[in-house]
DNA sequence: CATGGGATTGACT
DNA sequence: GTCAATCCCATGC
């Protein structure tokens, strides 16, 4: 096995966090029997204030500020478990948020715990995609590598991924950064892309 | 100890 | 397009 194509999860966690969010699409995320390929992302920065770290650190933002290659499960508005991937060196606070995946198995199960089966409503969402690959708070700090969520390589039988680049979804602050990041095209992401970002058709 | 703000979603007008 | 659900945690008294 080469390195390169498959490593590239690996080589994510050691880059800059925005650069990490970039290469984290294409890549997988897997829980039990269920897995996906990541469509969508964003990166957050501590030296931003959109970024849960911005404020330092506390017992909350301290999975933030760990060591790269582990989980930053937190909940959101009361409801939903939002998943990131914790990167940057042990001090600085960074994490990319999983924001769509593609399934690629497992789902029916996904579709029982979403109570939808279209393969478009599983997993087209931050909240979406935990509740479908049954991701709780619980797994806050789990290591990403060596499970029980694992990131992996993009599969070997999918060609590379076009990617888009866009500003963050649904947040109030440093909201002009271009910080999004999307497999071109992809029918399971969040929110359709904004038309005059299109990538190139063909 | 009380309060307020969300990195969202699904239902509804 | 609007809006409520619901809870963790940071902040302030």
């Amino acid at each position: 096995m080469s390195a390169g194509v498959a490593d590239r999860h690996l080589r994510a966690l050691e880059l800059p966090v925005v650069e990490a969010a970039r290469l984290l699409v294409g890549c997988t995320i897997a829980h039990g029997d269920a897995s996906g390929v990541i469509v969508e992302t964003e990166a957050y920065h501590e030296r931003e204030p959109a970024c849960h770290a911005h404020i330092g650190l506390t017992a909350r933002t301290r999975t933030l500020f760990a060591a790269p290659g582990i989980a930053y499960v937190y909940r959101s508005y009361g409801i939903h478990a939002l998943l990131n991937v914790v990167v940057e060196p042990e001090g600085v606070g960074a994490a990319v948020l999983i924001r769509a995946l593609e399934p690629l198995t497992g789902l029916p199960a996904m579709g029982r715990r979403r109570g939808r089966p279209r393969p478009t409503d599983l997993c087209s969402g931050p909240g979406k995609l935990t509740q479908a690959l049954d991701i709780g708070l619980e797994l806050n700090e789990a290591p990403l590598l060596t499970g029980p969520i694992r990131l992996g390589p993009p599969p070997g039988d999918r060609p590379a991924e076009q990617i888009v680049a866009g500003v963050r979804i649904g947040i109030t602050k440093a909201v002009e950064l271009p910080w999004r990041f999307c497999a071109a095209g992809s029918r399971h992401v969040s929110r359709p892309w904004p038309a005059g970002l299109q990538a190139p058709a063909g």
